[in-house]
DNA sequence: CCAATGCGGTGCAAAAAATGCACCACTTGG
DNA sequence: CCAAGTGGTGCATTTTTTGCACCGCATTGG
């Protein structure tokens, strides 16, 4: 859409912090880059930059503007994919930040569900942790969140939230194995993989260690909860990740225990949206999809 | 805000109903202006109007394309409205739908109250009855509605309610002012006044009367509760009105008295505004002075 | 301390886009 | 069957945008 190209430029001199270095991405020369924002500043009424030597950064209503232009660019799209739909193409786009745990079952099986009845949609998942994924939604890059235990709560919707155990991962043969629920010193008290601290699993680990004035000190810390799965594997150690990033495997030489709910309450899978805000079309459905799965999913539990 | 200008062709051709009368509407040359239809349309991807014989007119790909219109126009404004804010200028533009009722006194004073706070803050004051209220907020025409009994509550948010009971409006000297609570079928049984049927008042004398097999039988049917008000003072019949459109006139002239709850459930004065949207500043401060001034009212009565 | 570098901004001419005018093809109603 | 209405188009003209060559200024590094 054409009749948007200045807020582009507005959003490429941000990114790019300078009007000429911006001018250059977008194929323009700094002159004329430099008069379409002067322009459009005297037109809004207000500077959106603060000129500085060595370049210009968005002042607050500069952020104002580029979020309405996000949101606009959003409705559009949106407005865009119902019309295709009235006309019967029924394609689309949907962008989804999740955390890892999804990223080995969960959300390939409920992707391809999707695209099995609706081929023409294609996808975006971007790996984010949890605080991450709320800034993703802010900013309009993703339609859908889904997440274990997001940090801030303003401007996000839940849409659904099941509760996840934080589980212990281990090889079938270490001792703790042989027990259906594990307490958590015995955890600490044996070597353990750990992931790092942006983690929710890690975040209500730590809370409750430290509750019982005992520490976290993982042998290996990781940020991909796919090492932490194979590790074990490697070295009779115990990891952690919730129920929903495991499953048991065929020759059962990896199995997962719950930690007792008594030193560690279960945490929150969330799948939410930003609030207020009106998803595509393919998106709305996909969420609906999903809610559906995860409630199936904790009844089955 | 130049980048919209086809929007605005494209409303004004929506309002014509052809393209050359919008032209002449819009100060501009039929040509120009097919061509910023059809370029947009090439650039949408869809037609958004169907060519008839005699004209156009918007198809529902051209629905949503005018809303997109107007949902950004009311968040561009809205933005504006706080960079304004942020430059300390602390000005805004409130438009309110409400019902008669509200003309009098309620919302003069309350807008009156406003302004000595916020002087550069103006006001579009929209009389509408119960379902235009709602269309208003709908095309974004109004920020805010304040009506009594709406009709159709989707996309209509309520930001407060209070209960209204209809009153008897009529001179002093009529037989039934020295009751202090009338029955609807004194009221039936007299000569009276009442406003039309779109309104909210006359649906529940309607709706009322009815159940008793009784008719709603006015000597004066009009739209105009102003007219209802001063009608009593030259025929000695009876009007009806709610008590927030009322007032005891200083030479007691006029009484109202409410109807009994027995044979007419009080109405809903409610205030709302379009589910989901985030309003200007001022509108939203407005609307929590409303809100404010709504309760006190209630308690007082 | 001064030249070099990079920044935003501006005058002016060239390029691109939008517009106005004249006109076409078509439908409709008297 | 024609007059009056409609949307659409080719072409010259006007308006807008852009690119180029600069300016003044601040920061930086020898």
């Amino acid at each position: 859409m054409k009749h948007l190209q200045t807020f582009r430029l507005i959003e490429a001199v941000a990114r790019a912090g300078s009007m000429r270095r911006a001018a250059e991405d977008m194929n323009i020369t700094a002159s004329a880059l430099n008069r379409r924002i002067n322009r459009f500043e005297d037109e809004f009424g207000a500077e959106i930059f603060e000129r500085g030597s060595g370049g210009v950064r968005l002042n607050p209503a500069g952020e104002l503007v580029l979020h309405h232009y996000r949101a606009t660019l959003s409705d559009l799209s949106r407005v865009q994919g119902q019309v295709a739909d009235l006309s019967g193409e029924r394609r689309g786009h949907v962008s989804i930040a999740c955390s890892q745990a999804l990223l080995p079952y969960f959300l390939p099986r409920e992707i391809a569900r999707y695209r099995a009845e609706h081929p023409g949609v294609t996808f975006s998942v971007n790996v984010r942790d949890r605080s991450q994924a709320e800034q993703e939604l802010a900013s309009y890059s993703s339609d859908l969140a889904l997440v274990f235990e997001p940090v801030y709560l303003v401007d996000f919707e839940v849409v659904h939230v099941i509760p996840q155990a934080v589980n212990v991962v281990m090889r079938a043969d270490h001792p703790l194995a042989r027990k259906s629920e594990i307490r958590l010193r015995d955890c600490l008290d044996t070597s353990h993989v750990a992931p790092s601290a942006q983690y929710g699993v890690r975040h209500l680990l730590d809370f409750a260690a430290r509750r019982g004035t005992r520490r976290v000190s993982p042998v290996v810390e990781t940020e991909s909860f796919e090492m932490i799965r194979h590790y074990v594997l490697h070295e009779n150690v115990i990891g952690f990740q919730i129920p929903i990033g495991l499953r048991a495997i065929d020759d059962r030489s990896v199995v997962y225990r719950p930690i007792s709910e008594r030193d560690l309450p279960a945490g929150n899978l969330i799948l939410g949206q930003m609030r207020g805000r009106t998803l595509p079309v393919a998106s709305a459905r996909f969420a609906m999809q999903l809610s559906t799965a995860l409630r199936d999913y904790e009844q089955a539990a």
